[in-house]
DNA sequence: TTGAAAAATGTGCGTTACGCACATATAGTC
DNA sequence: GACTATATGTGCGTAACGCACATTTTTCAA
């Protein structure tokens, strides 16, 4: 029984996760970590690379050349750190409005998921969702990359409540 | 209200949708939709490569690139078809045995999701999934795409029943 | 204080997984 | 029997990475 529960989650995931690559593909002319990490240093605190990094899940590499795309397409500014080693991320103007439209576009695409339960199924749904998140066993940095991707504007009263904002 | 719910399921697509990704690469040293054409393949109908195709989203060279490479791998072989044309996959020994592999590694990945439900909240969880996936609006095609992941021997009663199986 | 280890960033180079444009072979159709 | 549609494969380029290495700055211990 909890091998056919599995089985519904991981549709139902990897349908979920199709269509917010596919907003985010549309949306910013990139895929893989590259939204996320837009979503990630929008958050203003003036990310380190190393950070950034550690979220996403990249490799150093990987990562620096992912901030190289966003420079380049104007999104990002690299500023000088508390450390005269370590830079600190922050989103242009043209960076915040298009981080907003990738938040919105990703809840647009998730949004249709949810049309097909009644509001009592989907406070119900709400619950469970919130309670399979919270009850992860997680470091405080596995908990910023599983919300790489979240509405922090939105997602009042946080299952994940380690946050690299504070 | 349901921003917030749409942002929990964002958030659980994703985490889910990273641990199927990592025990697939794991598993197959092989990422993107290579490990879901394993699954595909091994339904055993001996789909053509532009079916295989469809139900993918790629490309025709990018299918035919990633035939190329489970060939190679020694898991798929090239059949002829119904059709001078035409090709029939099919996978062979080693292909179904790392198809069973995948699958099981699947599922063992999704389970720690369900482990904080008790039994009746996994069963309303079960029902809810079930709904959302079931009241989707799409061709058959699209529903081969959704179930492009699925352990059919697991999936009874399954949720989307347009299926190329048959 | 100085010298070595650690930390942070960046570069050269290769790889994987794709897509586009094109070529080729077979099947239906008028 | 030509003409179009269908199915597959190839040449070539690209996006998004990772590994090994270089450089700079900080920290820490002798």
């Amino acid at each position: 029984m909890i091998d056919r529960t599995a089985n519904l989650l991981g549709a139902v995931g990897l349908a979920v996760s199709d269509r917010i690559s596919e907003a985010a593909r549309t949306i910013l002319n990139h895929s893989g970590e590259t939204p996320a990490a837009l979503v990630v240093i929008g958050y203003g605190q003036g990310p380190s690379n190393d950070l950034l990094r550690r979220i996403l899940g990249l490799s150093h590499p990987g990562t620096v050349r992912l901030v190289d795309r966003l420079v380049s397409d104007g999104l990002v500014e690299r500023k000088k750190g508390p450390d005269n080693r370590t830079i600190a991320l922050f989103l242009t103007d043209k960076g915040q409005s298009r981080r907003e439209q990738l938040l919105a576009g990703r809840l647009t695409a998730i949004k249709p998921f949810l049309s097909a339960l009644d509001a009592s199924e989907q406070k119900t749904f709400d619950k469970l969702l919130h309670k399979v998140l919270s009850s992860m066993e997680t470091t405080d940095l596995e908990r910023c990359s599983l919300c790489r991707l979240c509405d922090n504007r939105v997602c009042l009263n946080c299952p994940i409540p380690a946050d690299f904002r504070d």
